[in-house]
DNA sequence: GGGACTAGCAGGG
DNA sequence: TTCCACCCTGCTAGTCCC
C-alpha cells in the first residue's frame, strides 16, 4: 500500500489506496460517506492474508499499468496515425452495424433477497438487515445500504459500518418461488425473455409496444405494477435500444423506477458521452483502473476519442468492445438457445494442510457435483479442478478425459489425480466443474481420441503400425481407450516424458538421486514406507517414484496429462526419466543405436529422428551413465558427473527449439496481460 | 492458420 | 479475537497437432 501523505501535514491515510469495490456508487448508496466506509474496509482487513493477497493483485495491477503506459508512449507518430485509422475504420464498421429497431427492456427487482424476506418477515421493514452471514452477505436492503452496506461484502465488515445490522440466512426455495412470479408476468410481455438471474431479465417489447399501440414507457409501468400485484415487490426498469444501454438504465432510477431512452442515435449518444465506464456491464474495478490510468479514460465518450491506442495496445475483441461501448451499440438480438457450457461446485473451509481432510472435502464435493450434474442429466469430459490456497491463491488444473463421465466415482477418481499432484499444499476453497458436455458439438469432437495430449503421446507408437485411425479398424471410443491402456507401459511412459520437453537429467544437481534411481521396485515399496512429509530429502525420492507411478496411472486412465506435469515441474519431471532411464539401464549394452531410427537400443526410450537435441542429450546421458559405473568404486565419479553436467548445461542453453511454458509460479505471466494485451506488438 | 486443450482471470449476480 | 461465497460465462495466452 502507498502512504498517502498531504502537503498540508495532515495524519496518512492508506486506505485511500486501498481499492475496494465497496466504495463504488450503487442504488441506494448516494449519502454515504466513503471515505469512513474505506477506512473502516481498510482497518478491519488489514494485515489479513486476504489483504496481502489483494496488495500482490494491486502492485501487479501497477506494474501492467506502468508497462501499457510504456507500450503507449513508444508508439511512434506513424504508429499513432495508423491505428487511428484503423480504429476509425472499426468505428464506421460497427456504427453501419447499429441496430434502432428493437425496444429492450431491463427488469431489475429491488434489492430482491432482502425484499423477499421482508415480505415474509415484516418486522424486519425499517432496519437494517443483510442476507447472508458473517463470512459474506449477498445482498443488503436499502436502509442498510445507507451505512455502505452492501452485496459481495464480507458480514463482519458490514457489522463493523452498521453494528445494528441483522443477518438473515439466505433462502434460495424462496427466491425462486418469487422469481418464477416474476417470470410469469414478464412471459406475458415477451415469450422469449432472457432471465439473466433470478431477479433480473431483458424482454424485447418491440412487438408487444406495436400490438398494443402503447409507447415503451406506459409498457414498462405497467409491467412494473403488475410485478407488484404478483409479488408484492417492487422492480426498477430501464428501456433502450439495445440490452447494454437498457441494463445501464434500469440502474438510474432505482428503486421502484424507471427510464426510457428513445431510439435515436442523436439521443444515444448524448447519454453515453458523459456516463462513466463502470456503468457498464463487463467494465469492472480492474477494467476500470486500467483504462482510467494508463489512457486517462473516464467516460464512454472517451473510448472513442482514444480508439487509436485501444486499437494497438488491446485485442482485436477488446477494442472492438471498447469503441461500441463508446458508441452506445449493444446486442439487438434473441439468442435461440443458451445450453449451459459447464457445471460446478466448490466449497470454502477453514484452511487446511491436512491431506486426508483435503481428500474427504473432495469426496463431498464430487458427490454434490454428481447430484446437480444426474438433476440436468449431464455428462461431461473436461474436469477442473479448482483450489484456493491459505494465502487466498487461486489455481486450476484441469483433464481431459476420452470419455464422459458423470458418476462421483469418476469425477473422484480424476479430481484425486489432480490434487496429488499439488500435494503438499493448505487449502482453504477446492472446487470442481465439468465441462464439454455430451450435447456440447464443439466440445465433443468426432475422434476425441485424436485431441488429447495423451493420445498424441500414444499415436506414435500407434502409426508405426498403422493403428492411427480407430474407426478404419472398427473401433469406438471406448475400444480405443482400451486399447490406449493396454499399451506398452514403460515406452509409452518415456516417450510421454521425453515430449514434455524433460532436458538433460544431468542438469540436475542433486546427485545424490542418481542413487535412488537405481532402485528396484521393491525399493519403491521401502520408498513409500519410509515417506515423511516432514523429510525434504525422503520425500524428494519419494516423490520422484511417486511421480512415475503418477504418470503410468495418468495413461492407464485414460486422460491426457495434467499441466503439472506437462510443463509445470520440469525438475520433478527430470527425477521420473531418471529414475525410469536407470533401472532400464541395468541391461545396457555399451553403445547406444537408434533401433528403426525411433528407439534407444540401451534403454528402450522412443525418440523420433527430428528429436535431434534430445537425442544427443539422451546420448550423453548413457555416456555419463558409463562413466558412472566405470568410476563406481572411485571418487572422482562426482566430479566426473559434474563435469558432464556442466557440459550439458551449455549444451542445453543453446537449445531454444522447445519452449517450456512457465508455471504461474514462476510468473510467466501476469493475468492483465493475457487479458488485454496484445502478443504481438509490432511496431 | 485453425482447432483443441490447459491455465488464469474479470466480471456479474 | 477472528472472519472475505458460490456459480457461471467469456476472454486471453501459450502450446501442440493437423
Amino acid at each position: 500500500m502507498e502512504k498517502n501523505e498531504t502537503l498540508s501535514g495532515d495524519k496518512p491515510r492508506p486506505w485511500q489506496s486501498y481499492h475496494t469495490v465497496y466504495t463504488n456508487a450503487k442504488a441506494g448508496m448516494e449519502g454515504v460517506d466513503k471515505e469512513k466506509v474505506q477506512r473502516i474496509v481498510y482497518e478491519t482487513s488489514k494485515g489479513s492474508k486476504y489483504f496481502e493477497n489483494e496488495e500482490k493483485k494491486e502492485a501487479l495491477l501497477r506494474q501492467k499499468i506502468e508497462n501499457m503506459r510504456a507500450q503507449s508512449a513508444k508508439l511512434s507518430a506513424a504508429d499513432l496515425s495508423h491505428y487511428q485509422t484503423v480504429a476509425d475504420r472499426r468505428i464506421l464498421e460497427l456504427e453501419a452495424m447499429r441496430d434502432l429497431s428493437r425496444i429492450w427492456l431491463h427488469v431489475d427487482m429491488d434489492a430482491f433477497y432482502a425484499a423477499v424476506e421482508t415480505l415474509s418477515n415484516p418486522s424486519l421493514k425499517g432496519k437494517p438487515m443483510a442476507v447472508g452471514g458473517l463470512s459474506m452477505i449477498s445482498t443488503a436492503n436499502y436502509e442498510a445500504r445507507r451505512f455502505g452496506v452492501r452485496a459481495a461484502m464480507p458480514g463482519f465488515i458490514a457489522r463493523k459500518l452498521c453494528p445494528e445490522l441483522i443477518f438473515v440466512p439466505t433462502d434460495f426455495k424462496k427466491y425462486t418461488h418469487y422469481s418464477e412470479l416474476t417470470r410469469k408476468v414478464f412471459e406475458k410481455y415477451d415469450p422469449n425473455f432472457m432471465a439473466a438471474s433470478l431477479d433480473e431479465a431483458h424482454l424485447d417489447i418491440t412487438e408487444v409496444c406495436k400490438e398494443r399501440g402503447m409507447s415503451c414507457g406506459e409498457i414498462a409501468e405497467e409491467l412494473r405494477k403488475c410485478v407488484n400485484e404478483e409479488t408484492g415487490l417492487t422492480c426498477s426498469a430501464g428501456v433502450a435500444p439495445n440490452r447494454l444501454l437498457a441494463k445501464v438504465c434500469s440502474d438510474i432510477n432505482k428503486p421502484n423506477g424507471q427510464f426510457v431512452l428513445t431510439n435515436d442515435r442523436m439521443a444515444v449518444m448524448t447519454f453515453i458521452s458523459s456516463l462513466p465506464i463502470r456503468k457498464i456491464g463487463g467494465i469492472g474495478k480492474v477494467t476500470e483502473h486500467i483504462l482510467r490510468d494508463a489512457f486517462g479514460i473516464s467516460t464512454c465518450e472517451e473510448m472513442l476519442q482514444k480508439g487509436g491506442l485501444l486499437c494497438a495496445l488491446f485485442s482485436h475483441s477488446t477494442a472492438d468492445f471498447f469503441l461500441s461501448v463508446g458508441l452506445g451499440i449493444g446486442k439487438t438480438d434473441t439468442p435461440q438457445v443458451r445450453s449451459r457450457k459447464s457445471i460446478s461446485s466448490e466449497r470454502t473451509f477453514s484452511a487446511t494442510d491436512d491431506e486426508t481432510l483435503l481428500y474427504q472435502k473432495l469426496a463431498d464435493i464430487a458427490e454434490m457435483l454428481c447430484a446437480d450434474m444426474k438433476k440436468g442429466g449431464l455428462c461431461g469430459r473436461t474436469l477442473t479442478l479448482k483450489l484456493k490456497t491459505a494465502s487466498f491463491e487461486v489455481r486450476s488444473r484441469a483433464v481431459t478425459s476420452e470419455k464422459y463421465i458423470c458418476s462421483s466415482e469418476d469425477i473422484l477418481k480424476y479430481a484425486s489425480k489432480l490434487l496429488k499432484a499439488e500435494l503438499p499444499i493448505s487449502l482453504r476453497l477446492m472446487g470442481l466443474r465439468l465441462s464439454h458436455f455430451n450435447e456440447d458439438k464443439i466440445g465433443a469432437p468426432s475422434d476425441p481420441t485424436q485431441k488429447t495430449l495423451n493420445n498424441f503421446i500414444v499415436s506414435g507408437d500407434l502409426s508405426r503400425k498403422n493403428l492411427d485411425d480407430p474407426k478404419s479398424l472398427g473401433l469406438d471410443i471406448n475400444d480405443q481407450h482400451l486399447m490406449n491402456n493396454m499399451e506398452g507401459s514403460f515406452s509409452i511412459e518415456s516417450h510421454e516424458l521425453q515430449h514434455y520437453g524433460i532436458r538433460d537429467p544431468l542438469a540436475s544437481n542433486n546427485l545424490e538421486d542418481l542413487n535412488v534411481h537405481h532402485c528396484t521396485s521393491t525399493d519403491s515399496v521401502e520408498a513409500e514406507k519410509i515417506h515423511e512429509p516432514s523429510s525434504n530429502k525422503i520425500a524428494d525420492k519419494v516423490i520422484t517414484k511417486d511421480m512415475a507411478g503418477e504418470v503410468s496411472q495418468w495413461k492407464e486412465s485414460g486422460l491426457s496429462l495434467p499441466g503439472q506435469l506437462e510443463g509445470g515441474s520440469p525438475d520433478r519431471m527430470n527425477q521420473v526419466i531418471m529414475h525410469n532411464e536407470a533401472v532400464f539401464s541395468s541391461e545396457q549394452k555399451d553403445e547406444l543405436v537408434w533401433v528403426d531410427d525411433y528407439k534407444c537400443s540401451l534403454c528402450g526410450i522412443e525418440m523420433p529422428p527430428y528429436f535431434d537435441e534430445e537425442r544427443q542429450e539422451h546420448s550423453d546421458f548413457h555416456l555419463a551413465e558409463r562413466l558412472q559405473k566405470d568410476e563406481s568404486r572411485i571418487d572422482s565419479r562426482t566430479s566426473a558427473l559434474r563435469q558432464r553436467s556442466v557440459q550439458k548445461d551449455h549444451i542445453s542453453s543453446q537449445s531454444k527449439r522447445k519452449k517450456r511454458k512457465p508455471s504461474p509460479k514462476e510468473g510467466g505471466h501476469l493475468s492483465i496481460d493475457m487479458f488485454f494485451a496484445k502478443s504481438n506488438l509490432n511496431f
